[in-house]
DNA sequence: AGCACA
């Protein structure tokens, strides 16, 4: 007669399967409230909720048949019925016999995120205004952009799926804050779902990808021409030759900028070694030394133009020096070697900084090869958020009141709503690297990067 | 109260 296949499905005897069927479900009921009621007949490998049209269906899958048998059967004869949320859940097997999951990988929450940048000028968002959005999130480890048919698209790579989530909630749909954007730029809204990727491959820094854990990555063999020496930069200006010492002009410094301030500043990158501070054409210079070229070339792309008080105060220029070793002839308030292991205390007086690479070390400089009250670098103590807190350059004064790690996303019409003051720099952050409003990050970011 | 759009 009938073969089992033309049997009605809700005849009253089903074939045994490692998939069972569920109704009369709240519609509340989520895969986490299955997976708890399957869990003491074996292990759970699948779910399905909401089900149905009336989404008050589910399938559980087992990893085996007769843990869904142990499951029917135990319910058959229980006198307390299956319940989810107080409510009598029916149970019987499916006529499947396994869930096929239409679920993709964009509805897994993971920690990397697929963010899809819709806007006529959408390739025009540079990976600093990503990373920038992103960070009041958490710390965002590496960045990848690429084009597909989909149109312009990152991929975000955070700690865990909770801090991704946080982004992707408070992010998704909404627009890049136009003040991030280069002038006359159109809108440009985020579109944002779940990658399957946990760990991006990020080989070299460059205009598409950035691996922010790790400030020894190369920068791309494509930003460096044949000398090795002059480059291309990654926004297609020259770059002068790459050194592990910068030197920073201070502009519209109109609240001190301290020795101290400066190393809280630069720390957030890796070790600094040393620092002078100097007058030049009126105004006050620094030069900052770190152990390494790469270190400096991620203190500076993060750090030019930024200023590093809200309100346009203070903001940095930053250029290669052609120094690679300061001599600190004195430890005062304008010079220091934090190499030394216990820094004398020398009367003020003007620093006096090594002119040449090579020069001569002054007292207590190379006599004392004791390593530096840092530990290594370690790609992502030092690079904690190293660029979000910072005002934004060309003078612009906006900010965005964005908390780091904040689940909520403040739109920009909030902007500018309160101001953290000169002076109110605040201690170490979350992370344990100093660093300047922090507190009350300003959200502006670095100009068009083209 | 009875089986999942691709």
């Amino acid at each position: 007669m009938a073969s089992v296949s033309s049997q009605p499905q809700f005849r009253y005897t089903q074939p045994p399967s490692k998939v069972l069927h569920l109704r009369n479900l709240p519609w509340e009921c989520t895969e986490e409230e299955l997976i708890e009621l399957g869990k003491p007949f074996g292990k759970v490998v699948n779910t399905k909720c909401n089900v149905g049209a009336n989404k008050n269906q589910a399938f559980i899958e087992f990893a085996d048949l007769n843990q869904a048998i142990a499951m029917i059967s135990y319910y058959a004869s229980s006198s307390e019925p299956a319940q989810v949320r107080g409510k009598t859940v029916y149970l019987q097997y499916s006529n499947r016999q396994e869930i096929v999951n239409n679920k993709t990988t964009a509805d897994v929450a993971g920690n990397v995120l697929l963010v899809t940048i819709e806007g006529n000028d959408a390739r025009l968002v540079s990976i600093d205004v990503l990373h920038l959005v992103f960070s009041a999130f958490g710390f965002v480890h590496k960045i990848t952009t690429f084009e597909k048919t989909a149109g312009f698209q990152a991929l975000v790579q955070f700690s865990d799926a909770e801090t991704a989530s946080s982004a992707k909630n408070a992010l998704d749909g909404r627009c890049i804050p136009s003040y991030l954007l280069p002038e006359n730029m159109g809108p440009c809204t985020l579109r944002i779902t779940y990658s399957a990727h946990t760990d991006l491959s990020v080989k070299f820094q460059s205009h598409r990808s950035r691996d922010y854990t790790n400030p020894y990555l190369p920068v791309a063999p494509s930003a460096i021409d044949g000398t090795g020496q002059l480059g291309v930069g990654l926004d297609g200006k020259k770059l002068e030759p790459e050194s592990n010492v910068l030197l920073a002009s201070i502009e519209n410094m109109q609240y001190a900028v301290t020795l101290d301030v400066l190393h809280m500043v630069f720390s957030a990158f890796g070790p600094v070694q040393k620092i002078a501070m100097f007058d030049k054409n009126g105004g006050v210079q620094a030069l900052i030394q770190y152990p390494d070229v790469q270190t400096a070339v991620l203190a500076k792309e993060a750090l030019e133009g930024h200023c590093i008080y809200d309100g346009g105060f203070c903001k940095l220029h930053l250029s290669y020096s052609r120094h690679t070793d300061l001599s600190i002839k004195v430890n005062n308030d304008r010079s220091r070697d934090y190499t030394l292991p216990n820094p004398a205390i020398a009367s003020p007086q003007p620093s006096i900084l090594g002119q040449q690479p090579g020069s001569g070390a002054g007292p207590g400089t190379s006599q004392y090869g004791a390593p530096g009250q840092y530990p290594p670098v370690s790609g992502q103590t030092m690079m904690q958020q190293p660029s979000a807190g910072w005002g934004p350059p060309h003078g612009s004064t906006q900010s965005m009141p964005m908390q780091m790690h904040s689940n909520h996303y403040m739109p920009p019409q909030g902007a500018g709503s309160y101001q953290m003051g000169p002076g109110m720099m605040q201690g170490p952050n979350s992370g344990g690297v100093p660093h300047p409003s922090m507190g009350r990050p300003s959200y502006g970011g670095p100009g068009p990067m083209q």
